[in-house]
DNA sequence: AGTCCGAACTTTGTCAGATGAAATCTGGAA
DNA sequence: TTCCAGATTTCATCTGACAAAGTTCGGACT
């Protein structure tokens, strides 16, 4: 499920940890320098060899740029590798802006109906054994919102890794990472949950029975509903337009 | 247009070049040990700070797992950052395999009808605005095979831009990289170009009046097209099946 | 003979210092 | 004021040293 590599207690990610959130949540805005290696020394309380590899690993997600003798620079914001999954860490953790909420629902209502229409048209019996279970868990764990959200998301995975795709599976598997985040805030109602199940069912069903058309469109109205929710949760909770970094309101939808 | 951050001169990121191109394309499989730093030292010709920030940057990239007294190791495939920019680039460019270019034709199936819709749904008038830019430039192409691929990229990535959504947008651009390289290889033919001049049409008059029903069919149209024919491609020329990674089946399904 | 323990070894992690290279800044001269 | 050269700043790279954490292997003990 896109175990990270390194250790946090290791210096260097420890530099690119603090710098990469800094930068993508909006302190250390793009074009501006970032300190000194010799500062960075003395702010991060690390050696140089630890900075200079931290620095080079933000370079390599595209969010820094080092010039020599004109120092580093935060680089601006279309050069970021935006589905990288540290990136998509940063941007959506703890607690997501609204709007990116609704760029991540908008994402899945472009995404989604497209994949099942692919999975439907490549998914193999393996695949579709593994869609059933995690179908099946789906229904086993309406009743509990915190297991419900990983069941919703391993049967959405399904889907994905249907296709026979391997950078399709990627990029769900990115999304997840924020969509774990939104769900915490978003967390749905019980009532709220069992609604979904057949839609969901069907998404299944078409994907097995090889109906592209019919999974695409199963899809589309289990997303479209997933975007109005959030749409509505923000509409009626979350208020402030302006600057707003925290989307509060765990309340009902609607 | 996602530029690189780096110079290819500096001796780091000839270090993430070299052994990224050689873990993406084979050589190097997963679980393998890179040879120690002492080594890499030695073969690469540089110094023991460059090797550890290029495999610093590998490791960011999900490609290298390190462990202190047990050496470095190639991570499974599951966990490398597969829509890094590098990492696209090592895998499409300059071939890609035969499979890869069926997971492109996918993936770009799965993707761009939705995108058409969400782009119909958000797109201001400068969006549309550049869409129309783009069509223009994609007519006044249509005998320059040469132009016409760069044309037909813009045009497309002016769709997701109207998506106004910078998830979406990012998606795109990485994509392009590997669609450009596998367009070098498939040059389509002028008349094929100017067939495909109507679909396109279509798809910029609906997104322009909101029509996100017809934006999504007449995209699906246009990528179910250009699948086709990558599809009869791979079939009269390719033959060679061999290396091959996974999934042949094109086939319908059952 | 088999098992367990610990020392030696290997390999990455980190720091510090020195030097090189490339912009930028600063004065001064035309 | 403009332009050029030197001083300065800052990253790039190499080297050496030591720490940390596994791995391996030999020997003692049962």
């Amino acid at each position: 499920m896109l175990r990270r590599a390194y250790a946090e207690s290791a210096r260097h990610s420890q530099v690119v940890q603090t710098l990469g959130e800094q930068i993508v949540r909006g302190r250390r805005p793009p074009g501006s320098p970032v300190p000194t290696e010799e500062r960075l020394v003395a702010e991060l309380g690390v050696g140089r060899s630890a900075v200079r590899e931290g620095v080079k690993v933000l370079v390599g997600k595209g969010l820094l740029e080092t010039r020599t003798s004109a120092g580093t620079l935060v680089r601006a914001r279309d050069s970021w590798s935006l589905l990288d999954p540290d990136v998509l860490r940063w941007r959506f953790h703890p607690t997501p802006e609204e709007d990116d909420i609704r760029i991540l629902a908008d994402l899945r209502v472009a995404l989604e109906p497209g994949a099942a229409r692919v999975a439907a048209e490549r998914a193999d019996a393996a695949a579709n054994q593994r869609i059933a279970e995690t179908l099946a868990a789906l229904y086993a764990t309406a009743d509990d919102l915190e297991a419900f959200i990983e069941a919703d998301l391993a049967f959405h995975r399904a889907i994905f890794a249907a296709s026979q795709n391997d950078l399709l599976l990627y990029l769900y598997e990115v999304i997840s990472i924020a969509l774990r985040s939104v769900r915490k805030v978003h967390t749905g109602s019980i009532e709220h949950n069992k609604e979904t199940l057949p839609n969901h069912e069907r998404v299944a069903v078409a994907i097995r029975r090889g109906h592209h058309r019919k999974a695409e469109e199963a899809m589309r109205e289990v997303v479209e509903v997933a975007r109005a929710d959030a749409e509505s949760q923000l509409f009626c909770c979350g208020g402030s337009v302006a600057s707003g970094r925290k989307a509060r309101g765990n309340g009902r939808r609607r």
